[in-house]
This record gives structure tokens, C-alpha cells and sequence, in this order.
DNA sequence: ACTATACTTGACCAATTTAGTCAGGTATGT
DNA sequence: ACATACCTGACTAAATTGGTCAAGTATAGT
């Protein structure tokens, strides 16, 4: 079970905008050169970020991104949801009532999986951009 | 992120394996046809498991499988660890002591993935295969 | 001794996902 | 007009996943 590269950078790249774009809108450029991220790469990203409401974009010269929210009102949630990375651990293909997999009873381990879930998901939605940032000026004190 | 089945197999392989080697050694066949795993992948996963001690092997007819532990010694984690299923959220290649990717500071986000790794393993290392067990007794009742 | 059962080992493979790149756009401030 | 920077979609190489297949070896029962 890992993280995959997408959520990665969409994590990296809004703390790097939170430091940033209280003055001017940041442009993607200048986070790959700080993150070193792709390009190409962080404007697919910023596609999805901007298509869920977490950025604004500001087009033409000295344009670039900014936070739609402040920092504590962005969870991990809504990023990690964002850029489609879902954390999945149930695989049943069809769940009735009572039974996995069109079988009668759960299977053996279903309640397990949920639970994990439940545990994972619940780090990422008390998880804010706020924290962050505050471990990061922490680190830099 | 998401369980890969072999993690996922291995967890309901030894629930079942759990519930009935008390009085015969388990063949994989059995556990296969019980739990609709292919009898060649579990046989994959049971050699990881041997080689770690987690089940003990008896060949022959009537051979089988055998947990080589008590149910409430063999954790999560002693398990995922046996089938190579990692919990892997940080990324960074070269990591010195204060940097990442040999960068002079470590990667904003770094601590948060050394946070969430810690906050899934305690998880792992909590859940252990009774647990499971009484859970799917209660279930049944 | 023979045979069926069941573990053992290793090679192989198709499909999917990942982590991007590339090649074009379009909008806008100066 | 022109440089900057966002925007969009197609494409792809490499890795991972989720297995299958083939050919063993050990042992209990007859």
C-alpha cells in the first residue's frame, strides 16, 4: 500500500503555494523549479486542483495559482480527492446485503478492510494545509 | 494508495487457516475452494509465509497447513511483512540527515508521510489474528 | 512398491496503472 | 505584438499486479 506520486506533489506543490501567494499569484513554473516537479506534470495536477475548487487561476503575464480557501479550511481529504487518489482497500466486486462477491455471508475479512479504511481516511481529514505549514516554519526556526 | 491481494489473500488465508487446523493440518486446496483464491497464487503466498514462520508445512497426503504461532501472536503486521505489502508513503531516493533528494532541507512534506506510515503501521501492529476470529464468531451468532 | 495427495519452485505473461512527456493550443498584462 | 503562463488531450515507457503453467519432491495409505 503506497502513495501514489499525483497525491505526492499535489501535497508538496499547495504548501509551497501557501507560503507564496499572499503576494502575487504563483505561477507553476516556479514551484517546479523550488519542488523540482515536472511542468507538465504539476499542470495536469493543478487541472484537478483548480476543477475542485482548491485554486484559482489568474491567466496571462505575472498570472499563476492561488490558494480558493485558506490554508485551515483545506484537508487532505479534499486534495487527496482531488487528484484521485482514494484510498481503497475492499476489492469485493459486489457487495449485497449480507454477502461479498454474491456470496451469502461477509467475507471473513470485510470488516477489517473497513476499518482501515475509516482509520486511514480520518488521518487525512483532521489533516489541514494550515498544520503544515506550521511543522514547516517549526522545522525552519 | 490502496491493499494489494496478495496483503489482502494472505490476511483471509490465515483467518481460515485459523479456524480449522485445530484438528487436521489445512490443505490449500481447502482454503481455495472456501475462500475462491486460485490455488496457485496462495501456493505463492504460503511459501512467503513458511519462510517466515508464520505456518508451519506438513507434505503427504493429509498434509497441509499449520499456523506455527498462537493466533494472538501473529499480528498485521508479521503477516503484510511476510508477502512484501509495504506501507510506502514517503518517496525520497537519497535522504541525508537533514535533507531529501539531496537537498539541504528536508521536503516540506516529508514529516507528514513519516506521520501517516506511523499512524497505519500502529494500526498493523494492533490487529492481530484472534481479533479477527472473535470478530467473525460474533458475526456468525 | 505404487499411487494419490499436497507441498515446492521457478519461469512466464497479460492487463493495468503510474508517472510522466509532447504538442499543440488560449488568455492577458505590458 | 509578444512574452508569460494557463489549458487540453494524446501518447508512451516502465513498473506493478495478479495471476497461470510446468515440473518437480515428499509422504501417508493401500
Amino acid at each position: 500500500m503506497k502513495l501514489t506520486s499525483k497525491g505526492r506533489y499535489a501535497v508538496m506543490a499547495l504548501v509551497d503555494l501557501a507560503r507564496f501567494d499572499n503576494i502575487n499569484p504563483v505561477s507553476l513554473r516556479d514551484i517546479s523549479l523550488r519542488q523540482g516537479i515536472s511542468l507538465d506534470y504539476l499542470e495536469q495536477i493543478f487541472s484537478k486542483l483548480k476543477k475542485d475548487q482548491i485554486v484559482k487561476s489568474i491567466r496571462g503575464t505575472q498570472g499563476g495559482y492561488v490558494l480558493s480557501k485558506k490554508p485551515n479550511e483545506i484537508k487532505l481529504t479534499n486534495i487527496f480527492h482531488a487528484v484521485d487518489e482514494k484510498v481503497k482497500t475492499v476489492q469485493c466486486k459486489k457487495e449485497s446485503k449480507k454477502g461479498c462477491n454474491g456470496k451469502a455471508t461477509k467475507c471473513v475479512t470485510h470488516n477489517l478492510w473497513d476499518e482501515l479504511e475509516t482509520h486511514i481516511n480520518t488521518f487525512f481529514e483532521k489533516k489541514s494545509l494550515e498544520d503544515l505549514l506550521k511543522n514547516n516554519t517549526e522545522q525552519r526556526a
